[in-house]
DNA sequence: ATGAAAGCGCTAACAG
DNA sequence: CTGTTAGCGCTTTCAT
């Protein structure tokens, strides 16, 4: 910037008012800085005007795993807000990981983020407090906190597999199996609560042997589909808890005859012409509710926690209308 | 960082010292400083770092859409080498707008990313040069840049069509459609060549009517179905030029019959259980290798720029083996 | 309309 | 083993 004033015969604050557009500087004299500037590829240094400023101009997402198209969803609706609110994003992925998230949080604050989106994992977070009332404004996405108080954006994850099981069980269904991802993960336990509750009120008896909670991987859900889904006794519907339990399922269910009946929570691309029926929720909503939330903390917003829960809808396709 | 050196009583470079690891520091002094970190919820401020420092510990990666799973998946494999060369990502997504990419780029090199991995849109990137003369290294990935030489690193778009059309004239077809992206964009058109190459070995006619390059959208497509995919004179085969274009594709062909023969460019989730016949490749890969040649720059090889092409193959899964 | 000086929070370079 | 000084590139404050 020195370079620049130099060259244009200025001081460098007069370099500072054209760069940030600040009025009174006479006409002339900015021409000649922004020649000065073209002239020398001069770029302002947005690390150093940050440190001077306070406000970085970022937010930090932290999800599981950017490249789960669930997640790569709602990175692109949070990139969408933050754009309109001139802000760039900084994601990183943790992969069920406790540790770490708590190291990206903790890289994230060092960057002096103004403000975090976090989908967390794991049950304890009171290691977050510090860092909020040092002033990081943070939302939690699709999944609550630990053990804290916070902004918290859910989709409706009890109320969508009671309606899961309720359809099943309309279509002529006694034995359903659920299979959800490990019980460390909210949505994971919180839809086996909504199976149980859906077993309940359709006057099914819960079999705790046919719900079943583990890392989603073709070996695993093939495991099950072949304790669970073949055989005499065998359920003849099954609810997958989420997008990769689904493509799991599917691809273990490939050469499953009879076929079970199968709705998945989350919709999914293509699942419609795989004829799936699912619990569908908007990814963008959620992440847009989120980041909208999460700017408004940023602008000064500092109301008691906000838990906003958003609806989801049941998606018939096919496979969720077959009879036993 | 001097409130820590006060409440421990140590000067601030001793505070400097240990939360850096540096060694030569008094183990005993060590742990004041730590406890008054711990008290005081201290978090050093990379910014102020980076501005003494130079590099940032960040990189830019410009894509279309993270929100794309081809592209979500490019990022996750950035995100991979990033993490073990201890950096992180600042993502953004420009849309196939050449401005907005101009727009990311700039923010990025003021921002002083340590590089940068771009998926150019548009032809026009000589306007990158001053940035990386500047010394912002500059990968580019799945597309050349326009009217610059630089690192890039490909897929061979190319040999990969050649072979779509061999593979279907082999099981007899003989009107063959391509549909394919903008023709703006550099692989959209790198497969057309190979389209028409692949017509020319196999001794088809080219029919120009036939190719078909535009914004895929569910309504673009459905029209070029109907156009050329229906009716007495239509191609029994069809080329997907891309994801997205095979996703919109298949929508349109549910109820067409007869189905012609399908081959896709880009493997995506779920085509084999929909038994989609793809031209391969491995997106991790191309993200890792990008990432990786540009760590390279980074840290200081100057060699000359490098081309990389990445293989491709045939996955056969059924619908591109239908007789006309 | 313009500039000089101070300082954001940190680290490099040099003492001690 | 520890501290002092200067300065990274910018903006803020106050003069002119």
């Amino acid at each position: 910037m020195s370079d620049v004033a130099r060259l244009a015969g200025v001081s460098i604050k007069t370099v500072s008012r054209v760069v940030n557009d600040e009025p009174a500087v006479h006409p002339k004299t900015a021409e000649r800085v922004l020649a000065a500037i073209e002239q020398l590829g001069f770029r302002r240094n947005l690390g150093a005007r940050n440190l001077r400023r306070g406000s970085t101009g970022t937010i930090g997402l932290i999800v599981e795993d950017v490249g789960n198209p669930f997640y790569s969803e709602l990175n692109r609706a949070v990139e969408r807000i933050a754009t309109a609110h001139d802000r760039h994003v900084l994601t990183g992925s943790c992969g069920e990981d406790t540790e770490r998230e708590r190291e990206l949080v903790y890289e994230f604050s060092s960057r002096r983020v103004d403000g975090m989106l976090v989908v967390p994992a794991g049950d304890r977070h009171g290691y977050l407090l510090p860092e909020m009332r040092a002033g990081t404004p943070m939302v939690f996405v699709d999944r609550p906190p630990g053990d804290i108080v916070a902004d918290t954006v859910l989709v409706d994850n009890f109320g969508g597999t009671v309606q899961a099981v309720r359809h099943l069980a309309r279509h002529g269904h006694r034995r359903i199996a659920f299979l959800g991802d490990r019980p460390d993960v909210f949505t994971a336990t919180e839809r086996l609560r909504g199976f149980r509750e859906g077993c309940l009120q359709a006057g099914l008896r819960y079999d705790e042997r046919l719900a079943v909670l583990r890392t989603p991987t073709l070996e695993s859900v093939t495991d099950v589909v072949n304790r669970l889904l073949r055989g005499p006794k065998r359920a003849t519907a099954v609810i997958a808890g989420n997008n990769r339990v689904a493509v799991h399922l599917l691809r273990a269910l490939a050469h499953v005859t009879p076929r079970p009946a199968v709705v998945g929570f989350d919709d999914f691309e293509l699942a419609d012409l795989l004829n799936v029926t699912v619990i569908a929720h908007d990814v963008g909503r959620l992440g847009e509710a989120a980041a909208e939330l999460l700017f408004g903390r940023i602008h000064g917003d500092d109301s008691a926690p906000r838990k906003v829960v958003l609806p989801v809808h049941l998606a018939p396709r096919g496979s969720g209308e077959v009879a036993p």
